[in-house]
DNA sequence: CCAATAGTGTCTTTTAGACAATATACG
DNA sequence: CGTATATTGTCTAAAAGACACTATTGG
Protein backbone atom coordinates (compact mmCIF):
# COMPACT_ATOMS: atom_id res chain seq x y z
CA UNK A 1 0.00 0.00 0.00
CA UNK A 2 1.76 2.91 -1.24
CA UNK A 3 2.29 5.35 1.23
CA UNK A 4 0.76 9.03 0.96
CA UNK A 5 0.60 12.84 2.38
CA UNK A 6 -2.24 12.81 4.23
CA UNK A 7 -3.83 9.65 4.83
CA UNK A 8 -6.99 10.76 3.65
CA UNK A 9 -6.50 10.32 -0.08
CA UNK A 10 -5.24 7.13 0.31
CA UNK A 11 -8.48 6.33 2.03
CA UNK A 12 -9.89 7.93 -1.04
CA UNK A 13 -8.57 5.60 -3.24
CA UNK A 14 -8.89 2.72 -0.95
CA UNK A 15 -12.23 3.09 -1.20
CA UNK A 16 -12.70 3.69 -5.01
CA UNK A 17 -11.05 0.24 -5.22
CA UNK A 18 -13.72 -1.17 -2.59
CA UNK A 19 -17.08 0.44 -5.23
CA UNK A 20 -14.83 -0.95 -8.32
CA UNK A 21 -14.83 -4.22 -6.79
CA UNK A 22 -17.87 -4.45 -5.34
CA UNK A 23 -21.06 -6.52 -6.05
CA UNK A 24 -24.35 -5.76 -5.07
CA UNK A 25 -25.23 -8.93 -2.50
CA UNK A 26 -28.40 -10.87 -4.13
CA UNK A 27 -30.77 -10.38 -0.85
CA UNK A 28 -34.47 -9.35 -1.74
CA UNK A 29 -35.15 -6.09 -2.36
CA UNK A 30 -38.66 -4.39 -2.11
CA UNK A 31 -40.22 -2.82 -5.02
CA UNK A 32 -40.25 0.94 -4.34
CA UNK A 33 -43.18 2.62 -6.13
CA UNK A 34 -44.51 6.08 -5.52
CA UNK A 35 -48.13 7.13 -5.90
CA UNK A 36 -50.03 10.40 -6.02
CA UNK A 37 -53.08 11.91 -4.22
CA UNK A 38 -53.96 14.42 -6.14
CA UNK A 39 -56.56 16.55 -5.11
CA UNK A 40 -58.63 19.60 -6.17
CA UNK A 41 -61.35 21.77 -5.36
CA UNK A 42 -64.68 22.35 -8.19
CA UNK A 43 -68.01 23.71 -7.75
CA UNK A 44 -67.58 23.18 -4.38
CA UNK A 45 -66.32 20.04 -4.33
CA UNK A 46 -63.28 17.86 -2.99
CA UNK A 47 -61.51 15.60 -4.98
CA UNK A 48 -59.18 13.16 -5.67
CA UNK A 49 -57.86 11.99 -9.05
CA UNK A 50 -58.33 7.93 -9.19
CA UNK A 51 -57.33 5.52 -12.01
CA UNK A 52 -59.37 2.37 -12.68
CA UNK A 53 -56.74 -1.40 -12.66
CA UNK A 54 -57.25 -2.86 -15.63
CA UNK A 55 -54.64 -5.45 -14.38
CA UNK A 56 -54.48 -8.05 -11.93
CA UNK A 57 -54.30 -7.35 -8.57
CA UNK A 58 -57.14 -5.36 -7.68
CA UNK A 59 -58.26 -5.43 -11.44
CA UNK A 60 -61.21 -3.25 -11.88
CA UNK A 61 -60.99 -1.52 -8.37
CA UNK A 62 -59.65 2.05 -7.98
CA UNK A 63 -56.24 2.86 -7.33
CA UNK A 64 -54.11 5.93 -6.99
CA UNK A 65 -52.23 6.90 -9.59
CA UNK A 66 -48.73 6.05 -9.23
CA UNK A 67 -46.00 3.73 -10.49
CA UNK A 68 -42.52 1.92 -9.74
CA UNK A 69 -39.32 4.27 -9.53
CA UNK A 70 -36.79 3.80 -11.86
CA UNK A 71 -33.84 2.35 -10.81
CA UNK A 72 -30.70 2.17 -13.04
CA UNK A 73 -28.54 -1.23 -12.58
CA UNK A 74 -25.27 -0.17 -11.24
CA UNK A 75 -23.28 2.19 -9.96
CA UNK A 76 -22.91 4.51 -12.73
CA UNK A 77 -26.37 4.51 -13.84
CA UNK A 78 -28.59 4.74 -10.54
CA UNK A 79 -31.96 5.67 -12.00
CA UNK A 80 -34.27 8.68 -11.02
CA UNK A 81 -34.79 10.96 -7.87
CA UNK A 82 -37.86 10.19 -5.84
CA UNK A 83 -39.17 13.45 -6.37
CA UNK A 84 -38.64 12.77 -10.34
CA UNK A 85 -41.00 9.72 -10.22
CA UNK A 86 -43.36 11.42 -8.48
CA UNK A 87 -43.00 14.61 -11.33
CA UNK A 88 -43.03 12.02 -14.01
CA UNK A 89 -46.15 9.95 -13.11
CA UNK A 90 -47.87 13.07 -12.10
CA UNK A 91 -46.97 14.51 -15.79
CA UNK A 92 -47.71 10.64 -17.37
CA UNK A 93 -51.07 10.49 -15.66
CA UNK A 94 -52.58 13.73 -16.05
CA UNK A 95 -50.44 15.42 -18.41
CA UNK A 96 -50.25 18.40 -15.63
CA UNK A 97 -46.77 20.45 -15.59
CA UNK A 98 -45.04 20.20 -12.06
CA UNK A 99 -44.84 23.77 -12.91
CA UNK A 100 -48.33 24.54 -11.89
CA UNK A 101 -49.16 22.22 -9.51
CA UNK A 102 -48.12 21.84 -5.67
CA UNK A 103 -46.21 18.72 -5.18
CA UNK A 104 -45.39 17.21 -1.30
CA UNK A 105 -44.08 14.34 -0.40
CA UNK A 106 -46.07 12.64 2.18
CA UNK A 107 -45.47 9.57 4.22
CA UNK A 108 -44.18 6.00 2.90
CA UNK A 109 -46.68 3.25 3.39
CA UNK A 110 -44.66 -0.13 3.37
CA UNK A 111 -46.45 -2.71 5.60
CA UNK A 112 -45.87 -6.39 4.36
CA UNK A 113 -48.88 -8.05 2.28
CA UNK A 114 -50.22 -4.18 1.24
CA UNK A 115 -49.52 -5.70 -2.28
CA UNK A 116 -50.62 -9.51 -2.70
CA UNK A 117 -48.10 -9.79 -5.40
CA UNK A 118 -44.72 -8.96 -3.30
CA UNK A 119 -43.27 -6.64 -1.04
CA UNK A 120 -44.17 -3.18 -2.44
CA UNK A 121 -42.87 -0.13 -0.06
CA UNK A 122 -44.92 3.00 -1.71
CA UNK A 123 -43.51 6.79 -1.61
CA UNK A 124 -47.03 8.79 -1.11
CA UNK A 125 -46.67 12.39 -2.76
CA UNK A 126 -49.79 14.49 -2.60
CA UNK A 127 -50.25 17.04 -5.30
CA UNK A 128 -53.01 20.06 -5.30
CA UNK A 129 -54.62 21.23 -8.66
CA UNK A 130 -55.80 24.41 -9.18
CA UNK A 131 -59.53 24.18 -10.77
CA UNK A 132 -58.94 25.95 -13.61
CA UNK A 133 -56.03 23.09 -14.87
CA UNK A 134 -58.89 20.10 -13.66
CA UNK A 135 -59.81 20.25 -17.70
CA UNK A 136 -56.29 20.16 -19.01
CA UNK A 137 -55.87 16.71 -17.19
CA UNK A 138 -55.82 13.43 -19.98
CA UNK A 139 -55.10 10.38 -18.28
CA UNK A 140 -52.41 9.14 -19.18
CA UNK A 141 -51.79 6.11 -21.72
CA UNK A 142 -51.27 3.28 -19.17
CA UNK A 143 -54.79 4.02 -17.27
CA UNK A 144 -57.66 2.49 -18.64
CA UNK A 145 -59.96 5.00 -16.94
CA UNK A 146 -59.52 8.28 -14.78
CA UNK A 147 -61.86 10.11 -12.75
CA UNK A 148 -62.04 12.66 -9.90
CA UNK A 149 -64.10 11.04 -6.95
CA UNK A 150 -66.16 13.23 -4.68
CA UNK A 151 -63.70 12.71 -1.44
CA UNK A 152 -67.30 12.62 0.91
CA UNK A 153 -68.47 9.68 -1.32
CA UNK A 154 -64.54 7.59 -0.81
CA UNK A 155 -66.16 5.43 2.06
CA UNK A 156 -68.39 3.93 -0.84
CA UNK A 157 -65.44 2.86 -3.09
CA UNK A 158 -63.31 0.73 -2.17
CA UNK A 159 -60.05 1.77 -2.96
CA UNK A 160 -57.20 -1.09 -3.81
CA UNK A 161 -54.20 -1.70 -1.87
CA UNK A 162 -53.96 0.30 1.39
CA UNK A 163 -54.97 3.63 -0.74
CA UNK A 164 -57.76 4.99 1.17
CA UNK A 165 -55.41 4.76 3.93
CA UNK A 166 -53.12 7.10 2.05
CA UNK A 167 -55.69 9.24 0.78
CA UNK A 168 -56.99 10.10 4.34
CA UNK A 169 -53.51 10.41 5.31
CA UNK A 170 -53.28 12.98 2.67
CA UNK A 171 -56.36 14.90 3.53
CA UNK A 172 -55.43 15.29 7.36
CA UNK A 173 -51.95 16.76 5.94
CA UNK A 174 -53.54 19.57 3.42
CA UNK A 175 -56.40 20.66 6.48
CA UNK A 176 -53.54 20.74 8.75
CA UNK A 177 -51.43 22.55 6.28
CA UNK A 178 -54.28 25.07 5.68
CA UNK A 179 -53.96 27.04 9.07
CA UNK A 180 -50.44 27.84 8.77
CA UNK A 181 -49.34 27.97 5.17
CA UNK A 182 -50.07 29.04 1.59
CA UNK A 183 -50.93 25.97 0.31
CA UNK A 184 -54.64 27.08 -0.27
CA UNK A 185 -53.48 29.38 -2.94
CA UNK A 186 -52.71 26.03 -4.83
CA UNK A 187 -56.72 24.96 -4.86
CA UNK A 188 -57.87 28.59 -6.88
CA UNK A 189 -57.25 29.63 -9.97
CA UNK A 190 -54.96 32.28 -10.07
CA UNK A 191 -57.39 34.79 -9.40
CA UNK A 192 -59.91 34.84 -6.40
CA UNK A 193 -62.20 36.18 -4.28
CA UNK A 194 -62.22 36.07 -0.21
CA UNK A 195 -65.44 33.43 -0.48
CA UNK A 196 -63.65 32.04 -3.03
CA UNK A 197 -60.56 31.11 -0.68
CA UNK A 198 -63.08 30.65 2.34
CA UNK A 199 -65.02 27.86 0.38
CA UNK A 200 -61.67 25.86 0.22
CA UNK A 201 -60.70 26.17 3.48
CA UNK A 202 -64.76 25.01 4.98
CA UNK A 203 -64.59 22.33 2.04
CA UNK A 204 -61.12 20.93 2.80
CA UNK A 205 -61.62 21.24 6.90
CA UNK A 206 -65.19 20.04 6.69
CA UNK A 207 -65.93 23.19 8.90
CA UNK A 208 -67.88 26.43 8.26
CA UNK A 209 -65.74 29.63 8.75
CA UNK A 210 -67.24 33.19 10.20
CA UNK A 211 -67.27 34.90 6.96
CA UNK A 212 -66.15 38.24 8.65
CA UNK A 213 -63.64 36.31 10.82
CA UNK A 214 -61.71 34.83 7.70
CA UNK A 215 -62.14 38.33 6.07
CA UNK A 216 -59.99 39.89 9.06
CA UNK A 217 -56.93 36.84 8.54
CA UNK A 218 -57.73 37.88 4.78
CA UNK A 219 -57.11 40.98 4.78
CA UNK A 220 -53.73 40.20 7.59
CA UNK A 221 -52.09 38.72 4.16
CA UNK A 222 -52.84 41.54 2.10
CA UNK A 223 -50.88 44.09 4.51
CA UNK A 224 -48.26 41.52 4.58
CA UNK A 225 -48.18 41.63 0.60
CA UNK A 226 -49.24 37.89 0.61
CA UNK A 227 -51.87 38.76 -1.59
CA UNK A 228 -52.57 42.12 -3.66
CA UNK A 229 -55.96 43.26 -5.42
CA UNK A 230 -56.11 42.16 -9.35
CA UNK A 231 -58.11 44.36 -11.14
CA UNK A 232 -62.00 43.32 -11.96
CA UNK A 233 -64.74 42.28 -9.85
CA UNK A 234 -66.52 38.59 -9.79
CA UNK A 235 -69.99 38.75 -10.69
CA UNK A 236 -71.75 36.22 -8.35
CA UNK A 237 -75.74 36.02 -7.33
CA UNK A 238 -75.13 38.99 -5.48
CA UNK A 239 -72.76 41.93 -4.26
CA UNK A 240 -69.60 40.99 -6.57
CA UNK A 241 -66.33 40.24 -5.01
CA UNK A 242 -63.26 41.81 -5.16
CA UNK A 243 -60.72 40.04 -7.18
CA UNK A 244 -57.14 39.23 -5.77
CA UNK A 245 -53.88 37.00 -6.79
CA UNK A 246 -50.89 36.20 -5.01
CA UNK A 247 -48.19 38.98 -4.65
CA UNK A 248 -45.50 39.62 -6.96
CA UNK A 249 -42.74 38.66 -4.09
CA UNK A 250 -43.84 34.98 -4.51
CA UNK B 1 -64.92 -19.91 -17.31
CA UNK B 2 -67.40 -21.18 -15.07
CA UNK B 3 -70.84 -18.79 -14.36
CA UNK B 4 -70.54 -17.39 -11.05
CA UNK B 5 -73.88 -15.89 -9.24
CA UNK B 6 -71.81 -12.58 -8.03
CA UNK B 7 -69.43 -12.11 -10.44
CA UNK B 8 -67.09 -10.52 -7.16
CA UNK B 9 -66.60 -14.52 -6.40
CA UNK B 10 -65.53 -14.91 -9.92
CA UNK B 11 -63.44 -11.82 -9.74
CA UNK B 12 -61.49 -13.17 -6.46
CA UNK B 13 -60.77 -16.72 -7.93
CA UNK B 14 -59.42 -14.70 -11.01
CA UNK B 15 -56.82 -12.84 -9.39
CA UNK B 16 -55.81 -16.09 -7.04
CA UNK B 17 -55.16 -17.58 -10.10
CA UNK B 18 -53.42 -14.69 -11.64
CA UNK B 19 -51.40 -14.77 -8.02
CA UNK B 20 -50.59 -18.11 -8.30
CA UNK B 21 -48.91 -17.64 -11.78
CA UNK B 22 -47.56 -14.03 -10.73
CA UNK B 23 -43.72 -14.28 -11.30
CA UNK B 24 -41.84 -11.34 -10.37
CA UNK B 25 -40.19 -9.58 -13.03
CA UNK B 26 -36.54 -9.28 -12.43
CA UNK B 27 -36.59 -5.40 -13.05
CA UNK B 28 -33.61 -3.64 -10.80
CA UNK B 29 -34.90 -2.71 -7.53
CA UNK B 30 -33.67 -0.37 -5.14
CA UNK B 31 -32.35 -1.38 -1.73
CA UNK B 32 -34.39 0.19 1.21
CA UNK B 33 -33.17 1.35 4.32
CA UNK B 34 -34.19 2.97 7.36
CA UNK B 35 -31.96 5.14 8.97
CA UNK B 36 -32.34 7.06 12.73
CA UNK B 37 -31.82 10.24 14.33
CA UNK B 38 -31.50 9.15 17.66
CA UNK B 39 -32.03 12.53 19.54
CA UNK B 40 -31.61 13.49 23.53
CA UNK B 41 -31.29 16.37 25.67
CA UNK B 42 -28.13 15.96 28.34
CA UNK B 43 -26.71 18.74 30.53
CA UNK B 44 -28.18 21.18 28.48
CA UNK B 45 -27.08 20.01 24.85
CA UNK B 46 -28.90 19.35 22.34
CA UNK B 47 -26.91 15.45 20.78
CA UNK B 48 -27.21 13.03 18.14
CA UNK B 49 -26.17 9.44 18.54
CA UNK B 50 -23.96 8.30 15.64
CA UNK B 51 -21.98 5.23 14.26
CA UNK B 52 -18.48 4.99 13.02
CA UNK B 53 -18.82 3.11 9.85
CA UNK B 54 -15.73 0.41 10.11
CA UNK B 55 -16.93 -0.53 6.23
CA UNK B 56 -16.53 1.49 2.88
CA UNK B 57 -18.06 3.35 1.27
CA UNK B 58 -17.86 6.24 3.66
CA UNK B 59 -15.50 4.04 6.10
CA UNK B 60 -14.54 5.67 9.24
CA UNK B 61 -16.70 8.34 8.98
CA UNK B 62 -19.93 8.90 11.12
CA UNK B 63 -23.23 8.15 9.94
CA UNK B 64 -26.75 7.36 11.52
CA UNK B 65 -27.35 3.79 12.91
CA UNK B 66 -29.66 2.37 10.68
CA UNK B 67 -30.11 -1.21 8.35
CA UNK B 68 -31.98 -2.50 5.64
CA UNK B 69 -34.99 -3.61 5.63
CA UNK B 70 -35.69 -6.90 5.73
CA UNK B 71 -37.80 -7.79 3.01
CA UNK B 72 -39.08 -11.72 2.49
CA UNK B 73 -38.39 -13.46 -0.91
CA UNK B 74 -42.05 -14.41 -1.87
CA UNK B 75 -45.73 -13.29 -1.71
CA UNK B 76 -45.66 -15.67 1.43
CA UNK B 77 -43.10 -14.27 3.02
CA UNK B 78 -42.24 -10.69 2.63
CA UNK B 79 -40.90 -9.71 5.43
CA UNK B 80 -41.10 -6.84 8.25
CA UNK B 81 -42.96 -3.59 8.49
CA UNK B 82 -41.29 -0.24 8.35
CA UNK B 83 -42.31 0.58 11.76
CA UNK B 84 -41.12 -2.71 12.56
CA UNK B 85 -37.82 -2.15 10.68
CA UNK B 86 -37.20 1.34 12.67
CA UNK B 87 -38.27 -0.66 15.88
CA UNK B 88 -36.02 -3.08 15.36
CA UNK B 89 -32.74 -1.30 14.50
CA UNK B 90 -33.34 1.16 17.53
CA UNK B 91 -33.37 -2.18 19.77
CA UNK B 92 -30.20 -3.38 18.11
CA UNK B 93 -28.10 -0.37 17.71
CA UNK B 94 -29.12 1.14 20.73
CA UNK B 95 -30.74 -1.45 23.60
CA UNK B 96 -33.34 0.57 23.86
CA UNK B 97 -37.05 -0.56 24.03
CA UNK B 98 -39.03 0.68 21.73
CA UNK B 99 -41.48 0.96 24.63
CA UNK B 100 -39.76 4.22 26.25
CA UNK B 101 -38.57 6.03 22.94
CA UNK B 102 -40.65 8.20 20.55
CA UNK B 103 -40.72 7.03 17.96
CA UNK B 104 -41.55 8.59 14.11
CA UNK B 105 -41.08 8.32 10.52
CA UNK B 106 -39.37 11.68 9.52
CA UNK B 107 -39.53 11.50 5.28
CA UNK B 108 -37.95 9.46 2.97
CA UNK B 109 -34.55 10.39 1.14
CA UNK B 110 -33.94 8.70 -2.08
CA UNK B 111 -31.92 10.82 -4.04
CA UNK B 112 -29.57 9.14 -7.07
CA UNK B 113 -25.94 8.20 -5.39
CA UNK B 114 -26.49 8.96 -2.23
CA UNK B 115 -24.74 6.05 -2.01
CA UNK B 116 -21.74 5.41 -4.49
CA UNK B 117 -22.21 1.15 -4.13
CA UNK B 118 -25.91 1.42 -5.40
CA UNK B 119 -29.36 2.66 -5.21
CA UNK B 120 -30.55 3.09 -1.78
CA UNK B 121 -33.74 4.39 -0.36
CA UNK B 122 -33.83 5.42 3.04
CA UNK B 123 -36.84 5.47 5.40
CA UNK B 124 -35.30 7.61 8.18
CA UNK B 125 -37.26 7.72 11.48
CA UNK B 126 -36.50 9.91 14.27
CA UNK B 127 -36.21 8.95 17.83
CA UNK B 128 -36.31 10.82 21.41
CA UNK B 129 -34.61 9.24 24.13
CA UNK B 130 -34.98 10.70 27.73
CA UNK B 131 -31.81 11.63 29.43
CA UNK B 132 -32.31 8.78 31.89
CA UNK B 133 -31.74 6.31 29.42
CA UNK B 134 -28.89 7.66 28.12
CA UNK B 135 -26.74 5.62 30.44
CA UNK B 136 -28.62 2.06 29.50
CA UNK B 137 -27.58 3.00 25.34
CA UNK B 138 -24.72 0.64 24.63
CA UNK B 139 -23.88 0.08 20.79
CA UNK B 140 -25.00 -2.77 18.92
CA UNK B 141 -22.69 -5.57 17.44
CA UNK B 142 -22.34 -4.43 14.33
CA UNK B 143 -20.84 -1.16 15.55
CA UNK B 144 -17.66 -0.43 15.62
CA UNK B 145 -18.07 2.97 17.97
CA UNK B 146 -21.01 4.77 18.93
CA UNK B 147 -21.07 8.24 20.59
CA UNK B 148 -23.68 10.73 21.54
CA UNK B 149 -22.52 14.23 19.21
CA UNK B 150 -23.35 17.42 20.26
CA UNK B 151 -25.42 19.31 17.77
CA UNK B 152 -23.73 22.61 17.98
CA UNK B 153 -20.85 20.23 16.44
CA UNK B 154 -22.36 19.06 13.08
CA UNK B 155 -20.91 21.37 11.08
CA UNK B 156 -17.62 20.25 11.79
CA UNK B 157 -17.83 16.81 11.31
CA UNK B 158 -18.67 15.42 7.48
CA UNK B 159 -21.31 12.76 7.73
CA UNK B 160 -21.30 9.77 5.94
CA UNK B 161 -23.50 9.83 3.20
CA UNK B 162 -26.62 12.81 2.60
CA UNK B 163 -26.99 12.10 6.94
CA UNK B 164 -26.14 15.66 7.53
CA UNK B 165 -29.37 16.41 5.56
CA UNK B 166 -31.38 13.82 7.72
CA UNK B 167 -30.60 14.91 10.76
CA UNK B 168 -31.35 18.94 10.20
CA UNK B 169 -34.75 17.70 8.66
CA UNK B 170 -34.93 16.17 12.00
CA UNK B 171 -34.01 18.95 14.08
CA UNK B 172 -36.35 21.31 12.16
CA UNK B 173 -39.66 18.53 12.86
CA UNK B 174 -38.80 18.46 16.22
CA UNK B 175 -38.82 22.11 16.95
CA UNK B 176 -41.48 22.75 15.32
CA UNK B 177 -43.59 19.71 17.11
CA UNK B 178 -42.42 21.64 20.32
CA UNK B 179 -44.57 24.58 19.37
CA UNK B 180 -48.18 22.10 19.57
CA UNK B 181 -47.41 18.86 20.76
CA UNK B 182 -46.11 16.72 23.93
CA UNK B 183 -42.99 16.04 22.71
CA UNK B 184 -40.35 17.87 24.77
CA UNK B 185 -42.10 15.34 27.56
CA UNK B 186 -39.74 12.48 25.61
CA UNK B 187 -37.01 14.60 26.02
CA UNK B 188 -37.17 14.88 30.00
CA UNK B 189 -37.06 12.87 32.46
CA UNK B 190 -40.20 11.26 33.97
CA UNK B 191 -40.31 13.84 36.94
CA UNK B 192 -39.27 17.14 36.06
CA UNK B 193 -39.34 21.09 36.61
CA UNK B 194 -40.86 24.07 34.68
CA UNK B 195 -37.16 25.16 34.01
CA UNK B 196 -36.14 21.60 33.21
CA UNK B 197 -38.98 21.88 30.46
CA UNK B 198 -38.30 25.16 29.32
CA UNK B 199 -34.36 24.12 28.58
CA UNK B 200 -35.43 21.47 26.57
CA UNK B 201 -37.29 23.98 24.41
CA UNK B 202 -34.33 26.80 24.57
CA UNK B 203 -32.20 24.02 23.43
CA UNK B 204 -33.84 22.40 20.41
CA UNK B 205 -35.49 25.60 19.22
CA UNK B 206 -32.24 27.53 19.82
CA UNK B 207 -34.27 30.12 21.26
CA UNK B 208 -34.71 31.78 25.04
CA UNK B 209 -37.99 31.56 26.18
CA UNK B 210 -39.50 33.84 29.09
CA UNK B 211 -39.31 32.20 32.52
CA UNK B 212 -42.81 34.16 33.22
CA UNK B 213 -44.37 32.95 29.86
CA UNK B 214 -43.22 29.81 29.84
CA UNK B 215 -44.66 29.02 33.07
CA UNK B 216 -48.30 30.40 32.38
CA UNK B 217 -47.97 27.86 29.45
CA UNK B 218 -46.97 25.40 31.46
CA UNK B 219 -49.88 26.08 33.97
CA UNK B 220 -52.22 25.53 31.17
CA UNK B 221 -51.01 22.41 30.94
CA UNK B 222 -51.50 21.67 34.86
CA UNK B 223 -54.67 23.24 34.59
CA UNK B 224 -56.00 20.89 31.65
CA UNK B 225 -54.06 17.48 33.63
CA UNK B 226 -51.86 16.82 30.86
CA UNK B 227 -49.23 17.51 33.64
CA UNK B 228 -49.46 16.87 37.57
CA UNK B 229 -47.85 17.64 40.55
CA UNK B 230 -45.07 14.75 41.45
CA UNK B 231 -43.96 14.60 45.22
CA UNK B 232 -40.44 16.20 46.84
CA UNK B 233 -38.80 19.40 45.30
CA UNK B 234 -35.79 19.88 42.43
CA UNK B 235 -32.52 20.62 44.42
CA UNK B 236 -30.79 23.60 42.23
CA UNK B 237 -28.32 26.43 42.85
CA UNK B 238 -31.14 28.78 44.47
CA UNK B 239 -34.64 28.44 44.99
CA UNK B 240 -35.83 24.93 44.67
CA UNK B 241 -38.56 23.78 42.04
CA UNK B 242 -41.76 21.64 42.03
CA UNK B 243 -41.46 18.87 40.42
CA UNK B 244 -44.19 17.50 38.28
CA UNK B 245 -44.72 14.23 36.23
CA UNK B 246 -47.16 13.58 33.30
CA UNK B 247 -50.82 12.74 34.41
CA UNK B 248 -52.21 9.79 34.69
CA UNK B 249 -54.76 10.17 32.13
CA UNK B 250 -51.94 9.72 29.48
C1' DC C 1 -27.08 39.13 54.09
C1' DC C 2 -26.73 38.21 49.07
C1' DA C 3 -26.77 36.13 44.59
C1' DA C 4 -29.61 33.30 41.88
C1' DT C 5 -33.52 31.76 40.15
C1' DA C 6 -38.41 29.90 40.97
C1' DG C 7 -42.65 31.71 40.59
C1' DT C 8 -46.35 35.65 40.33
C1' DG C 9 -48.37 39.77 38.52
C1' DT C 10 -49.27 43.41 35.09
C1' DC C 11 -49.78 45.53 30.91
C1' DT C 12 -49.94 45.47 25.82
C1' DT C 13 -50.69 43.37 21.55
C1' DT C 14 -52.31 39.84 18.63
C1' DT C 15 -55.56 36.55 17.22
C1' DA C 16 -59.76 33.99 17.31
C1' DG C 17 -64.64 33.74 17.72
C1' DA C 18 -69.40 35.23 18.01
C1' DC C 19 -72.37 38.14 16.00
C1' DA C 20 -74.51 42.71 14.63
C1' DA C 21 -74.66 46.21 11.12
C1' DT C 22 -73.96 48.11 6.61
C1' DA C 23 -73.14 48.16 1.52
C1' DT C 24 -74.07 46.83 -3.08
C1' DA C 25 -74.95 44.27 -6.38
C1' DC C 26 -78.64 41.29 -9.31
C1' DG C 27 -83.31 39.85 -10.24
C1' DC D 1 -87.55 47.03 -4.02
C1' DG D 2 -85.73 42.94 -1.80
C1' DT D 3 -82.83 39.09 -1.23
C1' DA D 4 -78.27 37.52 -0.94
C1' DT D 5 -73.94 38.06 0.37
C1' DA D 6 -69.63 40.88 0.51
C1' DT D 7 -67.62 43.75 3.78
C1' DT D 8 -67.06 46.34 8.01
C1' DG D 9 -67.51 46.89 12.89
C1' DT D 10 -67.89 45.61 17.82
C1' DC D 11 -67.21 43.05 21.70
C1' DT D 12 -65.12 39.25 24.33
C1' DA D 13 -61.81 35.97 25.39
C1' DA D 14 -57.67 33.49 24.80
C1' DA D 15 -52.91 33.62 24.15
C1' DA D 16 -48.26 35.62 23.44
C1' DG D 17 -44.69 38.82 24.64
C1' DA D 18 -42.26 42.17 27.43
C1' DC D 19 -40.98 43.04 31.78
C1' DA D 20 -41.36 44.28 36.82
C1' DC D 21 -41.86 42.21 41.17
C1' DT D 22 -41.84 38.81 45.02
C1' DA D 23 -40.35 34.49 47.32
C1' DT D 24 -37.17 31.18 48.80
C1' DT D 25 -33.41 28.85 48.79
C1' DG D 26 -28.00 27.82 49.31
C1' DG D 27 -23.77 29.94 50.29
Amino acid sequence: MALTPTGKLERDGEERAFLARYKAGDYARPAVAVDLVVLTVVDAELRVLLIKRDEHPFKGKWALPGGFVRVGDGQKDQGEDLDAAATRELEEETGLDRKWVYLEQLYTFGRAHRDPRMRVITVAYFALVRPDLVPMVRAGGDAAMADWFLMRNLGKVSLAFDHEEIVRAALRRVAGKLEYSDVAFSLVPLTFTVPELRAVHEIVTGEKQDPGNFRRRFNRMLESGVIEKAPGKRITASKPATVYRFGRSR
